[in-house]
Formats: structure tokens, C-alpha cells, sequence
DNA sequence: TATTTTTACGATATCGTTTTCGTATTATTT
DNA sequence: AAATAATACGAAAACGATATCGTAAAAATA
């Protein structure tokens, strides 16, 4: 049933090896054997056994992309992108999600440092707080390219977007439009998106003379209760900011739905702006105003990259830096109400 | 650096079959000799090469997912329940999307025939109009458990919803809140859920005695120019149904951006529910009625009983019918406006 | 003490490829 | 015709781990 190189050979009376030659067009075969190597083979329907092969090349045609979580459309479309491009390269590619756990997240690349993978694309936990891990992997010879949530300490090439410019815009959009008072969503002290995207806001409200409130700050994290929890509060005091800058979807909708409860109207008592990847962002209630990154552009070039480097077979990827821009699209939720 | 079972063997001065032996807690081995092993394979960081042993076993500890498409959450919410129980049982994932073509749905199948995978979780392409492929497959031994989109004609498990009866509550739901004029947005002529859907949808329309009009069934496809085109006539004509009932999300999120440029009101000139895994129904403009099915849950049964059979090495596995069953979530987009 | 059993380990074949190297045959050159 | 070169193939050694044997030494039994 399962056939074989040697179950070939023998049918066709020659040796493994000349099969294997002929199968794989070496110059060493004639031709009129290699018809008949062919022909055989697809007359029994011989296909290779991958492991063999992988074995003897110490390479796997497989690739890993680890992200914290599947709920989040950014990193649904950044998968999308590197799976296409996996596919164009004849490779496969493995998924595992961290769920944001800094152990989890350990667990599994300690898995792939064995060769199982030719390389990986992450985008790191937003607990993950050192990178012993991370170094361990890349001085076993396994290439690794972050995207979005990337780690400066190890050196590779990583694929952002331009949070800080965009922290900057998204906050500028909401003073433009009238608001004097805005509270900034964090998502996690160890992520450089969010401090980049923080460090944006910040530079906003310099701008434009407005005083810096640590108070508005909200540090948000994986908990969901305690995130709806810290926004409730900050939506029921009685002084409430007049505009939201959400550094993730997750937190812009929980926004949406705790105002929605305490009947809180956006954009009239409260702008809200998020960056989000979401599809029905023009279609909620208001529309939600959005810095979308090129999350699939981004997928795809960082499995690019890994590309470029697994066909180079060099053992070191330089430091790189590639940044593609995202998009501010203006929606209801921030439209102005004076 | 990289380091493997003769290293070890040379630096503890024995033999490879025992160094083996003993990382495997064999009972052939001394405990003494298994500790010092363990502690020298801790010390110079041994982990074993995966592809020798799967070679040798003939197992990969490997499965893969295929999909339609990753845009859809209830695909995305399948991986994310086949993923968890994939970690449990210490098995990796591939991911694989068709993006609903036929032609692409082959050639993976194809590349997972040769022992790359243990078994595979399938949703078929909504362009599959014949299961060689699949055939070929069982009869290489490879296991394959359907889910959501399955295919009658293989033997083995299949995970669905009741979509039979879906169907028909959806229907009746609208019919109760006043529609008589039901258009049905079929997704596919060859999946087995939109015929079921679609025959719950007629035997709601005929157990109220209201007339089946061909031109209500609306065939839409993966071509969205084509969809868009189709509803946008629906909906321009001057008779415009007062329901629609979607197959599948997308073809919703179709209808509200169409109502949306038209002016046409949701739920009063029309009400709308649909098939959808969307976790923003809620706050969409108007919240959408939907059915939901419990997409997490099914890609880990699906896990699950695949698990199950590798477990039992058993080579065949029973047809079987694992039905979960889907919520309805009323809404705005189907309230009563008399 | 002699025999059997148990314990603890090693040598080696195997999984299915790929690839290096060796060589017999044919083709080309002088 | 003799020497060299090109062509077409086969034998065998890897790749790294596992598992089947076989067998010394130690322990248990007779």
C-alpha cells in the first residue's frame, strides 16, 4: 500500500539510488530512465516520506508562527499573510497561541529548538518579561522574525508598524475634534508597541499644552475583569474624560459595551479611538474610528524575510527594521460635537 | 552546539541504546545510570532530533487543520478549540486555508498523503464538487474527522450543528415577527449546511403556509463582486423582501452595508438574521439576531475524537454523527415593527 | 555448589531518503 | 589502436533515534 523508494527500485529492477536521482532530475540519470522512474512512480503513486527526507537535510520545509491570541483580528490577518506566503514557497507552517501566558509562551518555543522548524515568526506574550528563552533559540541556529510585538534585545529583523507616529495622530485627531481630557488604554507595561504608542499620546498632549494626567492612564492587562473593572471606574467617576484612545481593539470594545450599560453616548460625552483590524468597525454603533495596521501586509513580510534568510543559508539575520504604515480611518465615534 | 544521543552517549562513556533507553525511563536501565544520563542531557542541553523518531515510529505527533477561510470567526474559533486540545495531547498544528477553492483543497490533501500528519480536521471548500481526493487519502490511512462543512460520502466522524433546525428556527423567528416575504443567501450548492439550512428555511415557510418563490433563494458564491451584485437587486427591486436570512455572516455583514447605502432601514423595510460567530453582533447598527454556533467547542471535539482514535491505532474510524447544537441570540435586526 | 533467573547494559538493524564515491560501459580524442 | 573523457548507474554511508536481540554479571533458587 505505502510504497517506497526501494519498493520502487525493485519493481523497476535498478538501484534506491538511481531512483532517488531520477526522481529528483539529476544529471547523473539518463533520460529514457528517468521517463520510466516517473512513470512508476506516479503509476503506484510513490510519494516521499517527508521525515526521511527532512532527516537526511536537516531541514523540515516547516515553519512555526506563535501569537498570544486568535480573538484579535490583527493577528488572524497577520497568519493569513504568512500562510500565503508559506504556501508559495512549499512550505507549512505551525501554529501555537501563548494565550499572553509568559510560561506558555516559554513551553513552546522550548518545543521548536529541536530542529522541528526551519524557522519562526512571533509576536511575543504581553507578559513576557525576559528573553532567555528567546536567546537560547537563536543560538541553537533557529531563525526567528518578530512581528508587532517584537523584542529590541535580540537581534533580527522585526516587522512594525509606526506606533509612535500613529499614538501621536490618534491623539491629535481627538484634540482636533474637541477633546481636552483623554485617557489613554495601555495594554501591557512590557510591550514596546504599547509604550511606543503611549510615548505618541503623550507627545500629542505636549503639543498642544495638555497637562499630562497619570490618572488618565489606565494600565489594562489580560484579566478581563479587571480591565472592565479599571474602565468602568474611569467611565463613572463624575468627571469623565471626553475622549478614549484604546491601544487595542479588546479595550475599545469593552469601552463600547460598558457605555452602551451605563447608556454613556459616544462620540457626544466620549471619543473613542482604538487601534483595530476590525471588519465591522464601520458598522457598529457609532462607527468606530480606527488606526488600522497592515496586519496582512505584515504577516506577509515576515514570513518574506524568513524566506530571503532560509534560501541564503547564513546563520545570522542582521538587525533590521521594517516599518509599514498604518491608517487612521475617521469614523462617528470621534466626530465632532460641539 | 548542537547536540544528539552519540554526544551523549561518548561523554557518559556508554552506549547509545542505553543513553536512549534511559531518557525513556526504560526499565532495562539501572536508576542510577538514569539519573546521571538525565542530568548530563540537562546539563548539555540535549533535546531529541523529532524527525529521527517519526521516522522510526511512523508518527509525527502532528495534525493539520484545513479550512475555507480565515476571515470567518467561526473558523478562527474552530482552530482556536482543535489548537488547545492539540497542546493538550502535546500534538503540533499545521494550519492549511483553501480559500474555498477545489483545485487548492487537492493539492494539500495531496501533500498531507505521506505520513506528514497523524490525521487531519477538514472543513470543505465550498467549491468541492468530488471527494477522490478525500478517498485517496483514507485509503492511505489517513485519518480525517469532519467539521461544520462535511462530506457524506467518506466514513468516518463528522462534527456539525443542527443546522436542519437552525434553519427552520431562524425562519420561524422571522415569520413570528411579521415577515412573509423570507429571502433565503445561500452560501454553496455543494455543502451539506447550506442545503440543510436552506431545508429548514422552506419547511418553516411551508408549516405556515406561505408560498416558496424561487426568486427568494438567492445563490451567492465566493465571487463577492457577484454577491454584492445579487443582494444589491434584492434589495433595489420594488418589492423588496421584509426578511432575509443569512447562510453564512458574511453574506449579513453584505446585506447591512448594502441597507446601509441605500437607506434601506433595518429591521423595518427588512429584518435580517443570519448564521454568525461575529463577537461584535451586539454592537453593530442594529445589533444582529443571529445563530451561533458553537464554534470552539466543535474544533475541540473534532480534536478530540481524533485523538481518540490515533490513541487506539485502530485503522478505521466509525461513521459517526456528533451533532452540537447552535443558540439563537435575538436582536435588534429582527424586532417586531408593526 | 550448581543451576536458573534477574538485572543492566551493548551491538546492531531499522525507518526512507540523499549523496558521495567508485566503476563499468561507451564515446571521444590523439 | 591506445589513451582519455564522458555517461549512467550501483553500493554504501550517512541523518538520529528506537527497539530487538544477545549476553555478561549479579542474585536467587535448588
Amino acid at each position: 500500500m505505502k510504497i517506497n523508494l526501494k519498493d520502487l527500485a525493485k519493481e523497476l529492477g535498478i538501484s534506491v539510488s538511481t531512483v532517488s536521482k531520477a526522481l529528483r532530475d539529476s544529471y547523473e540519470i539518463g533520460e529514457e530512465t528517468k521517463k520510466r522512474v516517473l512513470a512508476k512512480a506516479t503509476e503506484l503513486g510513490y510519494t516521499p516520506n517527508p521525515y526521511a527526507g527532512f532527516l537526511r537535510n536537516n531541514k523540515s520545509k516547516t515553519i512555526a508562527i506563535v501569537v498570544p491570541e486568535l480573538t484579535n483580528n490583527y493577528f488572524i490577518q497577520a497568519i493569513s499573510g504568512a500562510e500565503e506566503i508559506a504556501q508559495e514557497n512549499n512550505y507549512h507552517l505551525l501554529i501555537y497561541t501563548t494565550n499572553d501566558s509568559f510560561e506558555k509562551e516559554k513551553s513552546i518555543i522550548k518545543h521548536l529548538m529541536n530542529g522541528r522548524v526551519d524557522g519562526i515568526l512571533l509576536s511575543v506574550s504581553s507578559t513576557t518579561s525576559s528573553y532567555e528563552h528567546l536567546n537560547e533559540l537563536t543560538q541553537n541556529g533557529v531563525p526567528i522574525i518578530f512581528f508587532d510585538r517584537i523584542c529590541h534585545e535580540i537581534e533580527t529583523a522585526k516587522i512594525t508598524t509606526n506606533d509612535f507616529a500613529c499614538g501621536f495622530i490618534a491623539t491629535e485627531h481627538l484634540i482636533k475634534n474637541g477633546c481636552r481630557d483623554i485617557a489613554y488604554l495601555s495594554v501591557s507595561e512590557y510591550l514596546s508597541i504599547d509604550s511606543k504608542r503611549k510615548q505618541g499620546y503623550l507627545e500629542a498632549l505636549n503639543k498642544y499644552d495638555i497637562k499630562i494626567e497619570e490618572s488618565r492612564i489606565i494600565n489594562c492587562g489580560i484579566d478581563d475583569k479587571m480591565n472592565t473593572q479599571k474602565i468602568k471606574k474611569l467611565l463613572s467617576s463624575n468627571k469623565i474624560p471626553d475622549g478614549i484612545f484604546a491601544s487595542v481593539e479588546r479595550l475599545a470594545l469593552k469601552v463600547y459595551h460598558i457605555c452602551n450599560a451605563a447608556n454613556i453616548s459616544i462620540p457626544e460625552s466620549v471619543k473613542v479611538i482604538s487601534f483595530s483590524n476590525l471588519r465591522t468597525a464601520d458598522l457598529l454603533c457609532p462607527s468606530l474610528t480606527t488606526i488600522t495596521q497592515p496586519a496582512y501586509e505584515m504577516g506577509k513580510e515576515a514570513a518574506k524575510i524568513l524566506f530571503k534568510h532560509l534560501s541564503k543559508r547564513k546563520n545570522i539575520i542582521l538587525n533590521e527594521n521594517i516599518v509599514i504604515n498604518s491608517v487612521l480611518t475617521i469614523r462617528n465615534s470621534t466626530k465632532k460635537t460641539s
